[in-house]
DNA sequence: GCAGAACGCTTGCATATGCAAGCAATACGC
DNA sequence: GCGTATTGCTTGCATATGCAAGCGTTCTGC
């Protein structure tokens, strides 16, 4: 059990060294070619992979771990260059649903091609095929179940 | 090719979902508990896992993956409070040097149990003891060697 | 049905962070 | 050695984000 919880901690601490780094590649890779931030990236991702490309704020809030109001103030710019349209609530008039336009499926297509040369740079020469699907498999434990998943 | 892309991208994006949902965890705990930001922890442990117990700022800012000015920032109330101390490089003038104190020290082991509980709960009933084994073997592989990597 | 609780969104304020400019110290080219 | 470039740190400004309060809508208990 000790010996658990001192692999646990160590695989934590990588997790989270491994992910900031990836995050710091892609943050200068976005703004620079896409004009994207590496959240407004994963809100358009959100959006895509949800049914109808379409939800509600508090709902992204939710899964990309951040507050209702910063979702609100995330949108409000990708509303107005086109990325995303309001839509009120059918059902529910208190939601206000975040919805993907083609421009922004589009701008998301460009933004993936750059996610996947990063994060191929990132693996390159480190791993065999065969460890990269463990890792997935590993991985998707830890995400699966979950609304925020994305795979 | 195209399927090592394919795999690549799903694992950067895993990783970096599962890294969110952990910070997210243990920005709660170690505020509550120890009055500390994740990013505070980090930087003790950064000044523990140091030769000396001391790192200059820009170090830091590197190894952390954050500008030069939120070092700065970050640090001033930490000496406030006696986490750590400023040391003027001997070789090097230009060196403002942060050192670890015992009470910083003191500060991280807290903070080291509450780490270590939290990754406990994430990989809890999900992996087997080999299974944990697999997984630090193959992120060490993308940590190790950076100057930033703690284990 | 109605009153109060709960929910979804927005906004004011406080904090955190990056970038660029500025300052002091060191390194480099000659 | 000297002048210039580089480096390390700090600070002003702009942006990003969380929390709490406020407002409108829906749900719940009765």
């Amino acid at each position: 059990m000790a010996a658990m919880t001192q692999i646990d901690t160590i695989n934590a601490l990588r997790l989270m060294q491994s992910a900031d780094e990836l995050r710091a590649r892609l943050s200068g890779a976005f703004a620079a070619v896409h004009g994207l931030s590496v959240n407004e990236y994963f809100l358009l991702k959100q959006l895509n992979h949800a049914p109808g490309n379409r939800l509600p704020r508090v709902e992204l809030a939710k899964r990309m771990h951040v507050s209702a109001s910063t979702i609100t103030r995330m949108v409000a710019p990708m509303e107005k260059i086109g990325l995303v349209d309001r839509e009120t609530g059918a059902r529910d008039a208190r939601l206000a649903l975040v919805v993907l336009t083609k421009a922004g499926a589009g701008k998301l297509k460009d933004a993936e091609a750059t996610f996947a040369m990063h994060a191929g740079y990132i693996f390159e020469d480190r791993w065999t095929q065969s460890e990269r699907e463990q890792f997935s498999e590993l991985l998707n434990r830890l995400v699966a179940g979950t609304p925020a998943s994305l795979t």
